[in-house]
DNA sequence: TCTACGGTCTGTAGTTGATACAGGCTCAAG
DNA sequence: CTTGAGCCTGTATCAACTACAGACCGTAGA
């Protein structure tokens, strides 16, 4: 157990601390999202802390629905820190506007679809209001 | 203008008439969705108002956010009659479930995001709150 | 009749965001 | 020394479309 162990971390190891999928992480640096790590002698990437942040900070702004797109933006954003407080601003409202369109264009299927599913009789018929309602011009 | 004109529609036709993009209704046709049109003597699609009204019913269902392959069961329990009207309830609810659960995830998201805009102050400063949000542990 | 334009045909590639697998290599523990 | 876990690359797959490329057709106006 030498010193580069506390540190030196293999791609199962990365994606233990990060909740991140194995083959994700792989994907992310063909995309650009994560970048190419240090490899061995033998080939292997090898990880450090910086890249746990960094994937963590990928894997919280997924969380909160950003594409890959926003999130280069945001890590660009991030690692060139003479950016303003302004442009992220600017990022984060524009999704926000795109989560809260989403919720209302949901919240109108959930109306159409509950109501229409309350008009159903649950019979073992033929007849179906779901159906009337797909059907109807 | 014979009599042919009144219901013989081209692809473009039936596009219009549904509003349906014109390369998606030979997806929809590759996929089973569509039935193969008969073909002019040319080889040319013909579809006449029975493709217009299913299409117009796969549209509908995709309005309400039931993906294909839901569509597909749907149109099976349309195209058989005999299925019954609680086999529809069942597609019809795990769906409005799928809607609900993806509400509350949005709504928590937006939650989140809105509460962390507002901490911005929208400086010209390296210093912002959402960064802030998305680098802590 | 010529020409232009809009439409049609097929097959295939690209999109987003991953996920999975094949086939082969390496490493560490027992 | 074997076994199992992990690594490597490249490629295929998924949903649900969308967009070409390259060739052909059909009709309205000059």
């Amino acid at each position: 157990m030498d010193n580069r162990s506390v540190t030196a971390l293999r791609r199962v190891d990365l994606a233990r601390a990060t909740g991140c999928n194995l083959e994700t992480i792989r994907y992310y640096e063909t995309v650009g999202i994560m970048p190419d790590p240090p490899r061995t002698a033998k080939g292997y990437r090898s990880y450090d802390d910086a890249h746990v942040r960094r994937l963590k900070f990928v894997m919280r702004s997924r969380d909160l629905g950003f594409s890959l797109e926003e999130i280069r933006g945001l890590l660009g954003l991030v690692d060139d820190r003479s950016q303003t407080c302004a442009q992220v601003q600017t990022v984060a409202e524009a999704h926000l506007h795109d989560v809260q369109a989403k919720i209302a264009d949901l919240t109108r299927i959930e109306r159409v679809l509950s109501e229409t599913v309350a008009r159903c009789t649950g019979d073992a018929a033929p007849e179906c209001a779901v159906i009337d309602a797909l059907l109807e011009a």
